[in-house]
DNA sequence: GCTCGGGCGCTGTGATCACAGATCACTAGC
DNA sequence: GCTAGTGATCTGTGATCACAGCGCCCGAGC
């Protein structure tokens, strides 16, 4: 073997598959609620959109329909489901469970240099809620890291990836809603909410850690309930 | 509309595809240990064992790498990953809050019919357990049908579907050791804990269930820790 | 004897084609 | 006028082909 010292630390460059960036871009769309409950897909048109061919969009999309965030339905549609009221609770129950125990756990792991990103992140989405014209999307964005800052120092991967998915089942139905609602009181009570997180954490105080994330998805899951854009089960659309 | 009345009931003929029913064939061999960590597949082998051709296989195996019950290799290789010790420990512990959890939610709702089900498969895993030839493909089977039956009375839909997937990451290492060794110790401990959940629910005892299967998780996962067939993380294979 | 090189065969990935089912709109018939 | 049938056109699903990457094995050269 030749001198390889200059090659030990290439970026492993990626390998990426057409099939990994279209999930990325779909998975993206979902999260960020520009797919709306109800909204349909087409392979040839997404794929068209994408500018490849339907095989790596399908793939994508059975992954996402095995995960439950897509369904298709009997009509061999592909579209986000939607949700009755009673599905969005549970839903959201199994979020506070996972999703407190993580930050419980954070709280007890977290490193310092985890502890900063949590401060930062945290500060950051304070100073977006409280501008005069907050950018919503980038709030949205900054809720998301910042929730995720947090269950990333609970030291537990697979804990990680159940919490990605849960959000992308989540997301659209979220982030429907707050689309178009004035959302000063929602984002009142999350930054009073990631306040109490954050400072549990400081302390390492799992329990309170926990309360504090459970009252935020409680607070939010309430808020989209209270609206009533949800239907009851019953029947299809 | 002419007389539907004998069309009301027809069972909705079900719409399977074939990419689901090789996605259950996959998770099936996963789940009950035939396919081991490291164990390599070929898309073309596997279907041609299926008798279909490579499009469902393709993305069965697509579903199951993304949900990180196999992987990729770099030589592009599709295997069932293996596991550290480490990671292995994650997972046991992610299993533990989860299922843990989901147990302590049973207790709390399970209706009487839902009681009546665990006790008959609880009675029948004893039942073969104590036996004096226990068949072990049949408690694996009994083992996994108690364990659901407890989570199926959580209410909650989503968590189950977690559940599902955490053991079909989990199957092929637990089943691999527990192929190929005396297993008397654990299928002893393993009756105890069954006992002791059972009871909690019965009691609708909410902490109790939860602990115990927490120690039936807990000391499989040791059991199989101690046995030290799981390699440190130490570089590729 | 050991090592390096090249070809062969396999791999997953992506594109393209073929097909059955389902929706929708239009039209013929009562 | 309204209904029922029928064809066009979309849908996802499955099969087949094409390709680039990688492991492996055998043989030539030092």
């Amino acid at each position: 073997m030749e001198s390889l010292a200059a090659l030990a630390d290439l970026p492993q460059l990626d390998r990426r598959t057409l099939t990994d960036t279209a999930y990325a871009a779909l998975a993206d769309l979902l999260a960020s609620g520009r797919l709306a409950p109800g909204d349909k897909l087409s392979l040839r048109r997404s794929a068209a959109a994408f500018g490849v061919s339907v095989m790596p969009v399908r793939e994508a999309v059975s992954r996402l329909v095995a995960e439950g965030v897509l369904e298709v339905a009997p009509a061999r549609i592909i579209r986000v489901p939607i949700m009755g009221a009673e599905a969005f609770w549970c839903l959201a129950e199994t979020r506070i469970a996972v999703e407190g125990f993580a930050a419980a756990r954070a709280a007890d792991r977290r490193t310092e240099a985890e502890l900063d990103t949590i401060r930062q992140v945290e500060t950051a989405f304070r100073a977006e809620a409280e501008s005069r014209e907050p950018d919503r999307i980038r709030a949205v964005q900054l809720n998301r890291d910042l929730h995720f800052a947090i269950y990333g120092a609970c030291g537990l991967p697979p804990l990680l990836e159940i919490i990605g998915r849960l959000w992308l089942k989540a997301g659209p139905v979220i982030n429907l809603d707050l689309r178009a609602c004035p959302e000063r009181l929602h984002q009142g009570f999350a930054l009073k909410r990631h306040a109490e997180a954050r400072a549990a954490i400081e302390a390492r105080d799992g329990p309170a850690a926990a309360a504090a994330i459970a009252a935020d998805i409680r607070a939010a899951a309430d808020f989209i309930l209270s609206r009533g854009t949800l239907r009851e089960e019953h029947g299809k659309d």
